[in-house]
DNA sequence: ATTACTAATTCACGAGTAA
DNA sequence: TTTACTCGTGAATTAGTAA
């Protein structure tokens, strides 16, 4: 079989919206050509090579043409389509970021015993008393930043006798397989290439990290 | 914007297979082409032209190149992903046929009579005491084939003292708007080019037509 | 190993035009 | 009006390499 090439198929599916498919159409090469942005020419090359290929089918009437996409033809352009379903099915909410273990500034472990509560109640896990920070590559940090569109959980800040805590708010994901969550500060301008996270465990015990230790993050 | 070509869709849409839209992805030019049918030139290529068009953003690692898609090329996907969704959710079942009208050779009129309460029934419309008879072009042939696979109603046949009537089915459509329903008997090897219509109406006065008339039949 | 340049070649395109 | 042929041109591809 020869193949179908990407021109080709554009053609097909140009021909399908315009219900090539349920019934057949009244095109000509040259208003086909236009509308693909091609010559009288090439649309009228286009159409013999998805004739030759049994994708259409086409009768010679006076003053035109008729254009009936077959079974197969239909049967290529569905194919198309479950290919292009597969990448949004699938990949649809998932991410996935790639760094290096790095020394925390130590923060977050104070910030996790006051959270604890609250992270238990969301996260599901009650987090080791402190995060493993990761930093992650240039182009990760282009994940990072489609995360922002993600929906968070929020934990509330609050005000005691002694200081402000500021609201934060998590995200679910796995490094390594463990279930953990990133944490950040609710509003923040830019993601910082450095993400902070949480688990039930010693991160670094479970994973075997130490600093430059490569890790990858993945969001489901 | 110099505008994405057939090609390098394709080309982005294997990226996004391979998971170029949830994470940085490792692939060399080599593979690229092989995957796709190309040289690794032309691989090489496709992915500096993604690049200019920022559908892609790549890191040079040794060994290698990481390719991610932008939140751009993610966005082309998913207008090409839509464009497929539009052609198969509202064609779907929805088929056209053209034709002319013809001269019937009169049993319609009989049969209709007798499954008049069944019609009825099925179709919620006693039927005018006659068929249309409408001649499809070749090409709506191709459609008619296909009618096969769908839903039909069927009436059971039935037996009285003076001969038998073979059961017939029916599937609900329109002609020039007007709502009917095809009727063919259960069972044929191959559907005739002819086309028996039935209506609460008289179709040919309904639809000011004689014989050679064209008309269109829709089934949704 | 890689990527991507240059050069040679192929092959796809549109203009002109016949049917 | 149509469709689709031939033909000249040029864009796109692969081969050969450099980095």
């Amino acid at each position: 079989m020869t193949n179908i090439d990407a021109e080709d198929t554009l053609c097909l599916r140009k021909l399908a919206s315009l219900g090539g498919i349920k019934g057949p159409v009244r095109i000509s090469t040259q208003a086909l050509g236009e509308m693909l942005g091609i010559s009288q020419q090439t649309a009228s090359r286009r159409l013999l090579s998805l004739e030759r290929l049994k994708m259409v089918t086409r009768t010679a009437e006076s003053s035109g043409q008729h254009v009936l996409i077959t079974a197969e033809g239909e049967e290529h352009l569905r194919r198309e389509f479950a290919e292009y379903c597969k990448i949004f099915d699938t990949s649809s909410e998932l991410y996935s970021m790639q760094g290096v273990v790095v020394s925390g500034v130590g923060e977050g472990r104070y910030y996790m015993s006051i959270y604890s509560d609250k992270i238990q109640e969301i996260c599901g896990f009650t987090p080791y008393p402190g995060t493993l920070n990761v930093k992650l590559n240039p182009q990760s940090m282009q994940i990072r930043n489609r995360l922002e569109s993600l929906e968070w959980q929020i934990i509330p800040g609050f005000t005691d006798e002694h200081r402000q805590f500021g609201a934060v708010r998590c995200l679910k994901c796995t490094i390594g397989g463990i279930p953990c969550a990133i944490v950040a500060p609710l509003r923040t301008h830019h993601p910082s290439e450095i993400v902070e996270l949480i688990s039930s465990d010693r991160l670094r015990e479970a994973l075997s990290a130490e600093d430059g230790s490569a890790v990858e993050i993945v969001i489901s």
